[in-house]
DNA sequence: GCGTTATAGTTTACATTTCCAGTTATTTTT
DNA sequence: AAAAATAACTGGAAATGTAAACTATAACGC
């Protein structure tokens, strides 16, 4: 796509280019500090980042594959492996091996892990309404239409 | 802000949220598959996301306290220092004590540094212009408005 | 000037992530 | 049906990130 001479600068090959005017700096740099907000909100109810992050995702499906919570998660199959095992020591989640397919572990939420999702729905909404309380429904359709976009593209 | 049915599910707090309406849920996926692809393409180059973000932030300072260096990467103090050592031994930055305020570390690229910036930018460049490429400049510098906003909003 | 407080960075101990080399199970080829 | 390829993990070493304690320097309040 032809680019005017400003957006030119968004792209790393121009020499005009400067982390201002790149998109992904900005992402990466609210995505950081939404990271860190979260963090310390959620380090005093014995929580974080990933582990929220599988428990809304498990809250979605029900039972997943480890390889599928890794993949909804953006993270390597490893990680979430170790981090699996973790939440599993902690009475969060619970994992079986799939009966359909002996390489899968299946893995789905406790109660506690149902229970812990409410209370960190509460501190998220914290930071949610503090982020877009002067955003417009319009505005936030928009952007999210974009992200996805976006999203597809580099998948 | 009042919001629309399907906008309050967006809200972490509204009983009908869900990963899929969270729009900070899709920022972190479209943040973290952008690192895992950055990361593919700098590895192969001895480089990698860290690093990218600290180079491309003295490009543009010159100059700068390791302090200023986290807080514009939005990383904490302790881990930057750590980096910022691992790119010295690595030949790509160069640090000294300032003048001025004996408690400052001041760290500036070295020539393999800014060399390293545009063998980078080369890799960078690949993703910006896949992820970018069907987005026209209006929605992308609308984009660019949006996040900074949410970045004030919760800084 | 001097004790107190704040700032900037460093260090250490620990937790987590990543890489990579297996292992086991399933699917595809021949 | 055996062999080869692929998929889904798993385990251990190394790299990286984080929190908390510590050091050094600067700024304040009197």
């Amino acid at each position: 796509m032809k680019r005017g001479k400003i957006w030119k600068q968004a792209d790393p090959t121009d020499p005009a280019f400067s982390p201002q005017t790149s998109p992904f700096f900005h992402l990466s740099r609210l995505v950081g500090l939404y990271h860190l907000r979260m963090d310390a909100h959620l380090k005093p109810i014995g929580m974080d980042v990933p582990r929220w992050r599988v428990i809304n995702i498990l809250y979605e499906h029900e039972i997943a594959a480890i390889s599928t919570i890794a993949d909804l998660a953006v993270t390597r199959v490893s990680t979430m492996t170790k981090l699996i095992y973790r939440m599993e020591r902690e009475g969060l989640t619970q994992t079986s091996v799939s009966s359909q397919d002996g390489r899968v572990t299946e893995v789905r939420l406790t109660e506690k892990g149902r229970a812990a999702l409410d209370l960190v729905r509460a501190k998220a909404g914290l930071i949610f309404q503090r982020a877009f309380h002067d955003i417009p429904d319009s505005e936030m359709e928009h952007m999210m239409q974009l992200i996805k976009k976006i999203y597809d593209n580099i998948y």
